[in-house]
RNA sequence: GGGUCGCUAGCUCAGCGGUAGAGCACUCGGCUUUUAACCGAUUGGUCCUGGGUUCGAAUCCCAGGCGACCCA
């Protein structure tokens, strides 16, 4: 129910194919024959030096054939583990600098450094939970590989920072303090051909962090920990709405008529029908029909798709979650929702007061409700209520210093301008903007006391719209006409209004008990809990141009 | 859509009209307590792309690509 406002006009993305086009930097072809050309005719000599990207790959496949050579498996096949790295550093979290235990250990990792001796070497490791040292003695590892009297030499020769290892042996915290695994034995488990980046500075480029992120998140911790704070802000959502006896449905991404929110949509097309579609701009309408069909309590967590500008908190696809509940209204959904946001960020971080861009904000609940028109008369001292002469309020308004005001036809539209201006960006604290025009909510039920709004609430957390959530239209009569002015803002050319869903308002003829919605941009409020300052950061892998204008060949096609 | 800034070795950056540089990484040699290991020796470049100015362009100018930030 992301049905309020857009706030992007400019369209970097005019259609489908360059808005999913998307390829990465480096294309490693490592089909077998490449493989073997490349380790038997271009490999360097032992004593050559590698510096260029392809003459470090190649002597990386020089190391994969001797290994093969060597009766060894450069691509392994399993690795039995008893630990993670974090589970070690937790358990013998007590042993002394310098001492040892028997315990044996099996672990393995991705090699991050390594500091290699004559007779000795200290890798340092990391597996998903985390760094773990390596202490390499060539008498231990002679004594246990004695099948293998090579094995020293092979990992100080065939390894490299970025291989993944697999380890057996046993616990020392060496003199300096380093809890370490002394290894007895190890296996190569898979040689990594690109070098990893520069070991003090990381990855910074952001552009490479984006396309690449599996190179991102190898080296930069912090990456790593968004994205596990994102998952379990998801799946505590997840479990607050079960908990609370909602059930999830999945309803179609595919849709011949897009609705549930005002947005430009992507155009797609099905081959064997024949048949254009959109990408879904919303789950609104779907989900109200399960409510007609019976349902009480619905949910559904998904991707959506907005055919719009790319910026710092917009990507054009992102996750949201839409709710609706029936014989709730929004009073009872405004209660909720702050229940939930609260509950969520203490059971991620520990706390509900959180710091967001050097800004401390306080997401303990209640949170402030106040009307549209008090927030707005509160700023600029103009009482919308007192206006009812659209020419008069727009002279009061550019009086403000708030000039374009196009595409406000109405007063509603007006306030909701003067609102966006003034108001949202200092909405640093929590607080709902309740009771919004009607004319820019043409999915909320009319206001039960108060003329010209509706029953609606915004979210507003760091200047941001963070969630939003309305008692729902239910009136089929009502429900038609309010989509029947945005089928003529379509015709008129606006191409973020939709037109008449005939089978939404079929089934509100049925008949939907009264309902509450609520939608909240799970992107944003994952931004709010990890600190990050662009949409790009929470999202995995977000959409970038292609950064070869050439590669003609990796377009999508249509073929049928 | 407009403005500002950036793009130089695998990574992080310097150079800003006169032979393309450093650190890390890589390669080789040495080293059994390192953790940005250290010591020594090498190697590595379409200076984002295409034009232009110039005796000479990574450097100045124009156009384009990709990105960051700000504005609409």
């Amino acid at each position: 129910m992301l049905a309020g406002g857009t706030f992007f006009n400019s369209r970097l993305f005019d259609n489908f194919s360059e808005a999913v086009h998307r390829l990465p930097i480096m294309r490693v072809c490592l089909c077998r024959p490449f493989l073997n050309s490349m380790a038997q005719n271009e490999s360097p000599k032992p004593d050559q030096s590698a510096s260029t990207l392809d003459e470090i790959r190649a002597a990386r496949l020089q190391k994969v054939q001797q290994l093969t050579e060597a009766g060894l498996t450069p691509f392994a096949y399993r690795w039995d583990k008893t630990h993670s790295a974090a589970e070690l550093q937790e358990k013998y979290q007590d042993l002394a600098a310098g001492a040892e235990v028997e315990d044996e250990v099996a672990i393995a990792g991705r090699i991050l450094a390594r500091r290699v001796f004559g007779k000795l070497a200290f890798f340092n490791i990391q597996d998903e939970s985390g760094p773990i040292q390596l202490y390499l003695d060539k008498k231990v590892i002679r004594d246990s590989m004695a099948d293998n009297p090579d094995a020293f030499n092979q990992v100080k020769q065939l390894t490299d920072v970025g291989d993944f290892i697999g380890v057996r042996g046993t616990l020392k915290r060496t003199d300096k303090g380093e809890l370490s695994v002394k290894v007895q034995n190890y296996a190569l488990l898979t040689k990594s051909l690109l070098p990893l980046p520069d070991k003090w500075h990381g990855l910074t480029d952001v552009a490479k962090r984006y396309r690449q992120r599996y190179v991102d998140l190898i080296v930069n911790p912090d990456v790593r920990d968004t994205f596990r704070k994102r998952a379990l802000i998801t799946s505590g959502i997840r479990r607050f709405f079960e908990d609370r006896g909602f059930l999830e449905i999945e309803t179609p991404v595919l849709q011949s008529e897009a609705g549930g929110a005002e947005a430009r949509p992507f155009t797609t097309h099905h081959n064997a029908l024949d048949l254009p579609l959109y990408l879904r701009i919303a789950t609104e309408l779907h989900l109200k029909r399960m409510v007609v069909g019976g349902f009480e309590k619905v949910f559904e967590i998904g991707r959506i798709f907005r055919n719009e500008g790319v910026s710092t908190r917009h990507n054009p696809e992102f996750t949201s979650i839409e709710v609706y509940e029936a014989y709730a209204d929004y009073h009872d959904f405004m209660t909720m929702t702050e229940t939930l946001i609260a509950q969520v960020t203490e059971s991620v971080l520990g706390t509900t007061k959180i710091t967001y861009q050097d800004q401390t904000i306080d997401l303990t609940p209640p949170w402030r409700r106040a009307t549209m028109h008090e927030l707005v008369q509160e700023k600029t001292g103009l009482d919308f209520e007192q206006l009812d002469n659209l020419a008069t309020a727009k002279e009061k308004v550019m009086a403000l210093g708030i000039t374009d005001l196009d595409g406000c036809d109405s007063i509603g539209r007006l306030l909701n301008t003067v609102f966006e201006e003034t108001v949202e960006a200092d909405l640093i604290q929590p607080t709902y903007v309740i009771d919004h025009p009607v004319e820019i909510s043409p999915l909320s039920k009319p206001h039960r006391s108060k003329p010209g709004v509706v029953e609606r609430f915004e979210l507003f957390i760091a200047g941001r719209e963070t969630a939003n959530g309305f008692s729902e239209l239910t009136d089929p009569i009502d429900q038609r006409s309010r989509f029947e002015a945005q089928a003529a803002r379509k015709a008129a050319g606006d191409l973020e209004a939709t037109g008449v869903d005939e089978d939404f308002l079929t089934a509100l003829e049925y008949g939907m008990p009264p309902t509450c919605g609520l939608g909240i941009g799970i992107d944003r409020f994952v931004m709010l809990l990890t600190d990050s300052p662009s949409i790009r950061d929470v999202i995995a892998f977000p959409l970038l141009k292609p950064d070869r204008a050439a590669d003609s060949d990796s377009q999508p096609t249509d073929d049928a």
